[in-house]
DNA sequence: TATTGTTATACTCTATAACTATA
DNA sequence: TATAGTTATAGAGTATAACAATA
């Protein structure tokens, strides 16, 4: 590396957007390293658990709430279909649509990976207290709630 | 939509890589509301931020700063030459490495780029008054410092 | 022997258009 | 006429290997 002072940010690190996206990179790369046996990459770890706390949601709902384009949830669901971590049900109400739950082995997953995910999360934000890890949780959430 | 209550987040809410990288995603959808006329990625944006602030830095040193790889690095630049926007000099000391710095026209365009990024970020957390925005910056800049 | 910048390439992630079955 | 799920595809974004020139 050629010698030379350190860089100087300046500007950037006013800007909401790119500190908020360093420290989610920085907070993938923990889980990237902790969480690689699982096999689950954030945003299919973020469906499972949605669907393992709302059995019956049908992909629409999961693709909504996750910011996920349909044919990009579609890879995901057939993937956990095929690993029997899911099951897709007839809809009660509406043929089109299919329900989702968790098997028995995709249960028994997802109870190992969210402690997991929990202390791979809390490992990357360690530079924080509790309290304050609190409130950065609740500025994040008031910002994309809106 | 499948008629249905509103779907249980639970667990998610508590993850900081969830929470983080929703609120960079709401940033980033505003500022491509926003700033569409600069035809600038967020990514280029910030490559060309750090040129301007840091005159005479080399490719390698903004890589290493903005978590980028060199071979993408190097698109970024290409394109901000072909655009008058920066220029190369030989580097003082390392024949192989080049001295960024801005053009007038570059100059003129972060000049305008700058606020109207400000702006864009500012919209999208206007849900936190600005004494919570501090505090937000603060702590998101304290995890990926680590 | 290591590093800067570069080319080529591949892989992942995300977005769009169009289709079917059903509402 | 609109929506749920799907297929196919294209575009961004990101990562790796290998190279010439220089340190």
């Amino acid at each position: 590396m050629v010698a030379g002072k350190a860089i100087d940010l300046g500007f950037l690190e006013a800007l909401p957007g790119y500190v908020a996206r360093r420290a989610a990179v920085r907070i993938f790369v923990e889980y990237a390293r902790t969480m690689g046996s699982f096999e689950l990459r954030p945003a299919e770890f973020a469906a499972l658990v949605l669907i393992g706390h709302n059995p019956g949601v049908t992909a629409r709902q999961l693709g909504t709430e996750l910011a996920i384009a349909p044919p990009n949830l579609v890879k995901f669901l057939r993937r956990f279909e095929e690993r029997d971590w899911i099951e897709r049900n007839p809809h009660p109400t509406d043929r089109r649509a299919r329900g989702l739950r968790l098997t028995a082995a995709g249960a028994a997953l997802l109870k190992r990976a969210e402690p997991a995910a929990l202390a791979s999360d809390r490992t990357a934000t360690a530079a924080l207290s509790d309290a304050e890890l609190a409130t950065l949780l609740d500025l994040l959430r008031r910002v994309y709630k809106g």
